[in-house]
DNA sequence: ATGTCGTAACGTTTACGA
């Protein structure tokens, strides 16, 4: 059994109700991790996607960040928010277990923090953010049970991942100390799914509104799946839906999905 | 070219975050 799970950075749900709508149910993925829903969850229309056939558990917040899943299949032991820091008020992060056919999937969908400008009391609270998904990838590693990370990492992770580097080499999405807690991430024993499927330039999720970003293709990568071994092992596909950036009233970001034969 | 979006608010315009 194929289980196609996606990441989608969608910008505000208000103002992507329809093009969201319209890539679910073409894509047709099986989980879909959002971020920036820009909505507490009493405001979230969650029964517009339970009528297209979805489960959904939201962690929202006012104007800003929230993140959700939408599952086909029942979503089991949902935790919202990065585990170590009780102060920390900003939703970032959801995790779930969903059953496959064959394996439960532990699926974790992440909005890091942008961090600008750097250096600076935002790029102190990315880089610490960062230090809290080490950890907590960490415990999720030690369960031996397939885990994806999926999400809006906000991190340009080697020069290739954009398509102007010097542009950003001072930004907080490329900054040396941002690639290195991410590298540090990777290293426990995570596969970038994209990377793992496609190499060279050219591969980007976010096209700035801003400049004619898009009809420059002056993109950068920085939505991105983290797979630990055992899910790692089950994936059959990843790729960038990129032509979703070239519709009517879209997000700056795409959607990148996952295939697991799971 | 300080350029474009989305959200919220003491709103018909401004502030913030990205």
């Amino acid at each position: 059994m194929r289980m196609k799970i996606a990441s989608f950075n969608i910008n505000g749900i208000k103002a992507r109700i329809g093009a969201l709508s319209d890539w679910l149910s073409e894509a047709e993925p099986d989980v879909a991790l959002l971020q920036e829903i820009k909505s507490v969850d009493e405001g979230f229309p969650r029964a517009h996607f339970e009528d297209m056939g979805y489960h959904v558990e939201t962690h929202g917040q006012k104007s800003f960040n929230g993140v959700a899943i939408l599952s086909r299949r029942p979503l089991e032991d949902v935790r919202r928010g990065l585990p170590g820091d009780a102060e920390d008020e900003q939703a970032r992060w959801i995790e779930a277990t969903v059953m496959g056919a064959a394996t439960a999937i532990r699926v974790c969908g992440l909005y890091l923090p942008n961090g600008n400008p750097a250096p600076g009391p935002k790029y102190d609270y990315k880089l610490a953010w960062m230090d809290r998904l080490h950890a907590h990838a960490q415990a999720l590693l030690n369960t031996e049970e397939p885990v994806v990370m999926g999400g809006d990492y906000n991190i340009i992770p080697q020069d290739m991942d954009a398509k102007r580097p010097e542009a950003w080499a001072e930004d907080a999405l490329a900054r040396p100390e941002s690639r290195a807690a991410f590298r540090r991430i990777v290293n426990l024993g995570f596969t970038d799914a994209f990377r793992a499927r496609q190499q060279g330039p050219g591969h980007y999720t976010f096209w700035d509104y801003q400049a004619g970003a898009w009809n420059r293709d002056d993109g950068i990568r920085i939505d991105h799946f983290l797979l630990n071994p055992q899910a790692a092992d089950l994936m059959s596909d990843c790729a960038i839906d990129k032509e979703v950036r070239a519709r009517e009233k879209p997000s700056d970001h795409v959607p990148i999905w996952i295939k697991l034969e799971a």
